[in-house]
DNA sequence: GTAAACAGGTTTATAATATAAACCAAATTA
DNA sequence: TAATTTGGTTTATATTATAAACCTGTTTAC
């Protein structure tokens, strides 16, 4: 009846961040930051969570002289961001 | 960029349990937690959210001489459900 | 008739989660 | 060189979800 979603992207943020990498493929913290509108801290935690999953890899270099964070989309986090939007519509009734 | 996502809606068994009363109108406790796979602890609990915000009523009758706990959607929470799905589009990508 | 099992839940204790506040290091600006 | 900003991380707190324990009444078995 009902599918099972997977907790780590039944998350708003969380969703969200996977959201912007599916059509960015990469994107730099700050960058995600704006766009969700999160708080560093809490961005930071669940940027972590997505990676220690493996749903995306996280490349921590310089742009500059200055830190940069970049994250991208895996394919395994793809195939996670698919399965849980076909999840959602057993409950939705989207076709 | 993205909708706020109703924390109420925003949680698998509620949302199942809303996704069931969309479409059936009305069911019974018992119905809900086989549908849905809940234990009934929890069902308890979240059905009392629903209604606390007046997203479902709850009728408590009785059928013959056991009691039956009866729920319906309100429009208040087919609004809620249509405006968190037109919201959760947002993260989707779905047409 | 009464003990045991079951139906239909509710209450409450615990575990998991989300979130922001506090913090840190380095770079830039005044 | 002091203050501010950038780019985050760590940690403490609040919220939430969940199941275990419990309760009331009914049915079944003896």
């Amino acid at each position: 009846m009902f599918q099972p979603l997977d907790p780590l992207l039944h998350s708003e943020l969380r969703l969200a961040i996977m959201s912007l990498l599916i059509s960015a493929d990469e994107a730099e913290f700050p960058y995600i930051k704006e766009q969700t509108g999160a708080t560093a801290g809490n961005l930071s935690v669940q940027v972590d969570k997505l990676s220690a999953a493996g749903y995306i890899e996280v490349e921590k270099t310089f742009k500059g002289k200055r830190p940069c964070t970049i994250c991208r989309i895996t394919d395994t986090g793809r195939q996670a961001f698919e399965a849980y939007v076909k999840a959602l519509k057993s409950y939705l009734k989207v076709k």
